[in-house]
DNA sequence: CTTCTTGTTACTGA
DNA sequence: ATCAGTAACAAGAA
């Protein structure tokens, strides 16, 4: 599932690789995934100026009229770059599919490039979005989105005026993108666990020193897992075709029923905020 | 066959 | 207004 790490990966990855190219086909194979009507209009003759994100949403900006190119992956989707027909930039993959002959079966949009090269976008589950924005728009979509948990700005400061007046559980409040954008399911719980803070926790019982922990436990757990190119729980892979390491770090995600590497208490597994959830009942209250 | 999975939005009822 | 819970979206794994 990609969330922050895993889509700022994919976002490194294909800024090294598509800047500057010029947009010379569009292939719309699924029309239900693109939300827009100009799609292929605005894309053809365009080139890619830069690969951005916010949140989980890929934003490429394109060089003419000021226009952008949108991408929510959703649980399944892929954003796949092939040059010389050899994968360079990978996602979310299903099957190892990423690593067959593309297009596949759930390629639903191909950006062709002037040079030769393609972009694929794959879904299993075709939730993914794709659309078209102006500026305006942009911004407008942009502003729905809460605070970058990796900047400066965030801090357990900012984490305690954003819980004020709040009766959500912990869990539900770190996935509400509105608050802080880019969390997911894998990474709520690792933060919480690393915080020693059960899930199920209402934000407004929360010590100032548990707000610390979670402050500093969300950077920390973020951080680590873009470095290791993000988490491949099921099928992600990196630029490469490589798999992203952060699996091997995940502490609580996936271990229901597992003892707990801190105590060797048996894990629970819950559902908190309708997801599926892990805590440990004894490092997590 | 049924059940579960995940991100997001929409909707319900409290 | 705020919150919890659930359905819906689609496809596949168990």
């Amino acid at each position: 599932m990609p969330e922050l790490p895993e889509v700022e990966t994919i976002v490194q990855d294909l800024n090294k690789k598509i800047k500057g190219k010029r947009i010379s086909k569009v292939n719309v194979r699924l029309k239900r995934i693109v939300k827009s009507e100009n799609f292929v209009k605005v894309l053809i003759g365009n080139s890619v100026k830069e690969a951005l994100r916010r949140g989980k949403l890929i934003i490429f900006k394109l060089e003419k009229e000021n226009n952008y190119l949108l991408v929510h992956l959703r649980m399944t989707g892929q954003v796949i770059y092939q040059q010389n027909n050899r994968i360079t930039a990978g996602g979310h993959s299903d099957n190892n599919d990423n690593l067959k002959e593309l297009p596949n079966k759930h390629s639903h949009v191909i950006i062709y490039f002037t040079d030769g090269s393609k972009l694929f976008f794959n879904d299993q589950r075709q939730f993914g979005v794709l659309k078209i924005v102006n500026a305006k728009r942009l911004q407008e979509e942009k502003k729905k989105f809460g605070i970058e948990p990796l900047s400066r700005e965030f801090n357990t400061k900012y984490l305690e005026n954003l819980i004020k007046n709040k009766k959500k559980n912990i869990k539900a409040f770190l996935l509400d993108q509105k608050y802080i954008a880019g969390i997911g399911n894998i990474y709520a719980d690792e933060t919480l666990f690393r915080a020693g803070v059960s899930p199920t926790r209402r934000v407004d019982s929360l010590t100032k020193n548990e707000i610390k922990k979670i402050a500093e436990s969300v950077k920390i757990i973020l951080k680590k897992a873009i470095q290791a190119r993000g988490t491949t729980f099921n099928n992600y892979v990196d630029a490469d075709g490589n798999q992203g390491s952060f699996v091997n770090f995940l502490k609580i995600y996936g271990r229901g029923g597992k003892e707990c590497k801190k105590c060797k208490t048996i894990l629970k597994k819950i559902k908190v905020a309708g997801r599926g959830t892990v805590c440990c009942p004894k490092c997590q209250k």
